[in-house]
Order: structure tokens, then sequence, then C-alpha cells
DNA sequence: TCCTAAATAGGAATATATCTTATTTAAAAA
DNA sequence: TTTTTAAATAAGATATATTCCTATTTAGGA
């Protein structure tokens, strides 16, 4: 935040445009962890034209630049699991394979320290994410 | 196998149907994590004429008994993130409220073993669920 | 200032999932 | 067994999030 938004773009080799700028000024000034509807009803006060479409694209190009993160799921589905029983997930990012992994070191760590103050946790969901061994393969092609 | 699901269902108190002893066969004999998709591509077979509704509300029916569990993201949307610091999340299954949280101790826990024979990890995703502070002080009314 | 590739607005399209309603059916009652 | 009725289903409409398409505008370089 120190940066101005417009070294940043260019540092990054984007145009500078009044709508990423404000989107980027939007972000910087928003707690938590906003939706890209969120997004959209802020900037619609300066700019009552923009598109949604405007908005995502301008989110896509910022994460894909890192300047942001998605919280999310890598799958664009619900993928059910008739596994039962106490296990994670290795989940390729490029064909979204599930795999199960079995990782008990990770189910004996204690709670973070004050997550009692945030409310009741019930369960802990952990995923491994990488590119999947069929991936990698078809990689070196 | 049939006659297992049978018996199931009525310890549950759930009606019988065709559809429902052939989607739990079905869920069964799948490997993997099928999507809602997947399952009714192989129902459709022999139930030409089954609904997508009654695939879904079949799983459904299954996961609020816990025959199944749904692998998936809490939230029906995107969220995005602004704090690029390592951290994970606490988040409320019914608000869907997403609180940063530090977990260092996670962190340092080495990759489960064998995980390299699946593919490449690249990160490590997790997530804290349950009921933040907020949807527990409005549940005592 | 002019030029051109990139960005945008607006709306259409897609995809996943849920809802509505008329019809059928499971299973309890007679 | 037959009857009864609430529950389940099929079919299609609807909802919602996101992406795509295309004509127009614009940023930034020549
Ligand atoms: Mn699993
Ligand atoms: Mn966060
Ligand atoms: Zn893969
Ligand atoms: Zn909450």
């Amino acid at each position: 935040m120190e940066k101005d938004a417009r070294d940043i773009f260019k540092e990054i080799g984007l145009r500078v445009t009044p709508q990423r700028l404000e989107i980027f000024k939007i972000l910087a000034s928003m707690h938590g962890h906003p939706a890209a509807e969120d997004v959209f009803e802020r900037i619609r006060r300066r700019f009552p034209s923009i598109s949604f479409d405007t908005v995502y694209r301008t989110l896509s190009l910022f994460e894909n630049h890192g300047l942001i993160k998605k919280v999310h799921h890598l799958a664009d589905k619900t993928r059910y699991d008739t596994n039962l029983k106490r296990h994670h997930h290795f989940v390729c990012i490029r064909c979204k394979k599930i795999i199960d992994i079995e990782w008990d070191e990770i189910d004996g760590i204690p709670m973070p320290k004050g997550v009692e103050n945030l409310g009741r946790v019930e369960d802990r969901y952990v995923e491994l994410r990488g590119i999947c061994k069929d991936c990698l393969n078809e990689e070196e092609e």
C-alpha cells in the first residue's frame, strides 16, 4: 500500500485503467474476504456502468499476478465421498482429481490459540494441492 | 448389496425406492469422488427417465443421514483475499463468514508419507469449520 | 496526433443446483 | 387384498454465479 497502484500496474506491465485503479483501491480498503459481487456494488458508485465482466476479469488479473488470492474450492462442482473414515485429500489443480490421503500427524495438532474466541470449531478441512502424476506425465510432451 | 441397502434405509426410516437402491449401489461401486453428474450418467442406464432433481435429492438425503459426505466448498461464491501472508481460515458453516487465523504448528508438519507418488504438492489448504460467535449468540433465542 | 492492440459495457450464454407442480408410488391402514 | 395418503418422482422452470461474445472505447506507444 506504500506504493501507488499505478506504479504496481506498470511494474507488472498492466495497462492503467480507471476501473483497475478503483478496484485495487476498493480491495485495499475492504476488510474481510469480499466476493466479486461486493466489489461490484462498491465500484458501481463511481462507475455506474461498469460490468460484472470487468470486475471478474480484473479480479482474475490481480490474482494471476499475485496481488490477491482466492479463498475457494478447486472443483467447480460438488464431489461426493463414500469413504467415511477420517482422511484428507490431494487435489490436482489441473484435472481436479481428488485422491484420498491419510495424514494422522495433522489430526493431532492442537487448535491454534485464540480460536475459541472466534466460535465453536466442529471440523478441520485439509487439502494438499498440486499436480497429479498423470498431469505431470502429460506435461512431458 | 441390495439387501444391505434396503435394511439400511429401513433402519433410518427412509422409504425404499428403486432409484434410491440403485444410487446407493452406484455410489458403493464407484471409486474416487463422483459428482452428481457422474451418478446421473450411471443411473440413466437403468432409469432412462430419472431426473437430475432425484439424483440431487437422493445425494442430499444420503448425506444428511451420514451415508456419504460432500467434498466441497462452504461458500456458494468465490471469496477474495487481500491478505497475502501465509495464514489459514476459520469458516462459519452458517453465515459463511471467513476469519483469518494463524496456525504455525500446522505449517511445520511434514508431508504425509507416500504423497510424492501421487504428484507434486504445491500448496496446503487448511480450514477450520464451525459456528462463529455471532451465530452462536443468535442461536440463544 | 494517430494507430492499434487491449480493455470495456452490455447482454447472451453456460453451468450447477434448487424449486414447482402434476403424477406416481411405497407402505401403512382397513 | 384393496384402499388410502403422505412421500417420492419426472419434467421443466427457475435461481445464481461466472464466463463468453462482440461492438465500441481507450491506453499507451509511434
Ligand atoms: Mn475422500
Ligand atoms: Mn484470509
Ligand atoms: Zn491432474
Ligand atoms: Zn456465523
